[in-house]
DNA sequence: GATGAATGAGACTTCATTCAT
DNA sequence: TATGAATGAAGTCTCATTCAT
C-alpha cells in the first residue's frame, strides 16, 4: 500500500494503544485489546509493527515528539522575564487542554518505560536536555543583564524550572486535585521572584544585602 | 513462627523485590527472580504474600511509608523562611543519599503503579496531601506575617514547592545529569525569592512597588 | 468462526476430555492431555472453555443431557406392565451398547463430581427426578387399575426401579462381571412380579391372600 | 511408640481424612487440611502413611472393611424369604443411621476411586463378590425349594438385589429425597414378589401360567 | 517423635506471535 | 492484504513432601 496508508494505520494503532495504555497500563494491555480498539484483527498490528514492544516504543516516541514540539518552541530571543512567563504559558497550554490529566498519566508511564528501554530512555533524556538547554540559555542571558544571581548554575536553575512542569504532571497523574490556574499563578510568582512581598524584603535579604 | 520472623521474611522478600524491580521493572520481574535474590525457593514468597501483585503492593506501600516518615517530620512551628530551608533539607537528605538515583527510578515505578492500583493510588494521594498540607500551613503562616503575597493560594503554592522535589526525582530517574548541590542552591533561591538580584528589584516589583 | 465450528470444537474437546477422564479420572487428567488427544495445542481449549473445571462441568452436563434424552422418552400413555418392560428396555439399550462399561465408569465420576459441584449436582438431581416422576406416574396408573398394592408409595417404588438401573452401572463400573442379558431377565422378573413361581404363590400371599 | 499408639494415630488421621473428603472430595483435600482437622502438624501424617494416596487407600479400605463386616453377616442357613428380609434389614440398618447420607457420598467417592486404583478396585470387587455370592446362594436354595423360577441365573438375580442397595446409596448421595422407610417397604415388596396384587395375578402370569 | 517452614516439581493459564485461508 | 484461530513458550501459583530444629 501507499506510504500514506501505512502511516495512517500506524497512527490508528498508536492511538488505540494510547487509549488502552491509559486504561490499563502497558503490561496489562494485550495486543488484542489494541487491535479491537483500533477496529482491526488480531494479527493486523504485526503488519505495521515488529512487536508489542515496538508499539510501546512508537507510542512513547510519539508522545515525546509531541512534547519536544511543544517545548521546542521557546523563543530564545525574547527577554528573560517574559521567557519565564512563556515557559509557564507553554506548560499551561498543555495543562489546560481537555484530557490533560490522562496525558499526565500516560506521560508517567512513558517516563517509567524509559527507565527500562534504552531507546525511549535516550529519547527522553534528549527531550529533557533540549528544554533544559533552552531555559539555561535564558538564565544566562538574564545573568548577563545582571538580573539573576551570577553565582547560580544556569543548568541547575533550568532544572528547577523544568521541575515545576514535571512535578505538576506527577501530581495530576497521581490524582492530586490541582487548580491549574492557581498553580500557574504560584509558579509565576516563584519563577519571577514575586512570591515574597516587597515589604518583607529585608527578611529575605539576610544573606544577600543590597 | 514468631511474628518477628514473619515480618523479617516479608522484609527480606520486599527488599529482594525492590532490587529486582529496580533492575527490570515490575512486569519483567518473575517471582522466581525475587525468590532467588531473597535466597529462597520458588514457592516461599507465597507463604508471606498472596500473589505477585501483593508483593508489588507491599513494596509500593513500604516505599510510600518511607516517604511519609521522611516528609512527615516537617516542623510547623518553625518560622516560614527556615521552613523552606527545612523542606529543601529534608528533600536533600534523600537526594544526597547513596542510591538516591535508584530510589528515584523506583519511585517512578511506584507512581506509575499507583495510576492503576486503587490501594497504592490512595496511599500516594494521602502521601502527597500530607506534604502539601504541611507546606500549605507554612505558607499560610508566612502570609499571616505578611511575608508572602496574600493573593496566592497556599495549597497551590505548596504544590509548586512539592514539584521542585518531584521534578528532581523525575529528572534523575530519567538519567538527566543533576548536580544535587547546585539544584539545591537554585531551589533555595527560587523558594526564598533570592533568585533575582536586588538590583533588578524594580523589574519584579511591577505588582508590588516598594 | 461460525457457531457450528465453535460447537464442533467444543464437542471435540469434550470428547477428548471424556477419553482422558475415563483413562485417568478428572484430577489426574492434565489440560495438555485433553489438548493432545483432541489434536490441539496446549492453549487451544481455553478458546472454548473458561478453565479445566469448565471442561469437566461441560462434560458432565453433556453426559447428563445424554441420560435425560435417553430416559426422558418413557411413554406415560403405555400400560403399566409394558412400561416396566420399557424401563428395562430403555436401560438395556444403554447397557448393551459397546463401551457401556466405560460409560458406567464415567457416570460414576459424574455422580461423584455432582457431590461437590452445585451445578452438576443440581443437573443430576433434575435428571433423577425426571425419571422418578415418570416411573412414579406409571406406578400410580397401575395402582389405579388395581395391579399394584395401593399401600405402596409410588415415588418410593419408582426409586427402587431406578436403583435397578443405577446399581447395574455401579457394579459394571466397579468391574463386577455382569451378564447383561441375565441381569435384564432377573430385573424383569423382579419388576413384573414373576420372580416367584406361581406354585409358591401361597408363600408370598401372606398379606395378599387370593 | 507402641503398636497401639500407631494404630490410634492412623485411625485419627483416617477419621480426619474422611471428614475432609466428605467436605471437599479426595483431590481437593490437602494433606494440611487432614493434619489440621486431626490436630496434627503438617508433617505428622507422613510418620504413619507413605503418601496422600496411601491415606486415601487406607480410608477406602477401611470403608470397604466396614461394608464387608456389615454385609458379611448374612445368614446362609436362614430360609430364603426371611433372607431377603435380612438383606433389606442389613441394608436399612445402614441407611437409617445418622450420617447415612454422608456415608453414601463418601461411598460414591470410594467407588470412583476404585475405578483408578488397582488395590481399591480389587478390594471393592471382592466386596461385591462376597455379597453377591451370599445372595446367589440363597437364591439357589430358594430355587431348590421350587420357590424361584429355575430359569433365572442366581448370580444375576443376586446382582439385582445388590442394585437395590447400591442404587439407594447413589440416589441419596446425589441428594435425591428418599424416604428410607418407604423405600424399604417398596424393596421388600419387590424382592418378595408382593408388589403385584393377587387380584392382578392373571396379568402377570402371561408367560408363567400355573 | 513432633513440628511446620521450606522446597520445587508440575499444573493451570495467558497472550505475543504466526500462518493457513 | 486481512483475518482470527491456533500455537506454545513462559509465568504464576499450588501443594505433596522433606528435614532441620
Amino acid at each position: 500500500m501507499t506510504e500514506a496508508h501505512i502511516e495512517a494505520r500506524r497512527n490508528q494503532i498508536i492511538e488505540a494503544a494510547r487509549a488502552c495504555f491509559l486504561e490499563r497500563g502497558f503490561h496489562a494491555t494485550k495486543i488484542q485489546d489494541i487491535a479491537k480498539v483500533a477496529g482491526l484483527s488480531t494479527g493486523a498490528p504485526y503488519r505495521y509493527f515488529e512487536s508489542k514492544d515496538d508499539i510501546v516504543a512508537a507510542m512513547c516516541s510519539e508522545a515525546l515528539d509531541r512534547h519536544r514540539r511543544r517545548f521546542g518552541t521557546l523563543d530564545l530571543a525574547a527577554t528573560s522575564r517574559s521567557i519565564f512567563e512563556e515557559l509557564s504559558t507553554v506548560y499551561l497550554a498543555a495543562a489546560h487542554e481537555p484530557g490533560a490529566k490522562d496525558t499526565a498519566r500516560l506521560t508517567l508511564q512513558v517516563w517509567e518505560e524509559s527507565t527500562h528501554s534504552d531507546n525511549t530512555g535516550e529519547a527522553l533524556r534528549a527531550d529533557f536536555n533540549l528544554i533544559q538547554t533552552h531555559v539555561a540559555e535564558i538564565v544566562k542571558q538574564a545573568q548577563a543583564r545582571g538580573e539573576i544571581d551570577n553565582n547560580l548554575d544556569p543548568p541547575s536553575v533550568a532544572q528547577t524550572m523544568v521541575s515545576l512542569v514535571l512535578g505538576l504532571i506527577v501530581q495530576r497523574a497521581a490524582g492530586v486535585a490541582v487548580e491549574v490556574d492557581k498553580y500557574e499563578e504560584a509558579t509565576r510568582s516563584l519563577v519571577t521572584g514575586k512570591l515574597w512581598n516587597a515589604t518583607a524584603g529585608e527578611k529575605q535579604s539576610t544573606t544577600n544585602p543590597t
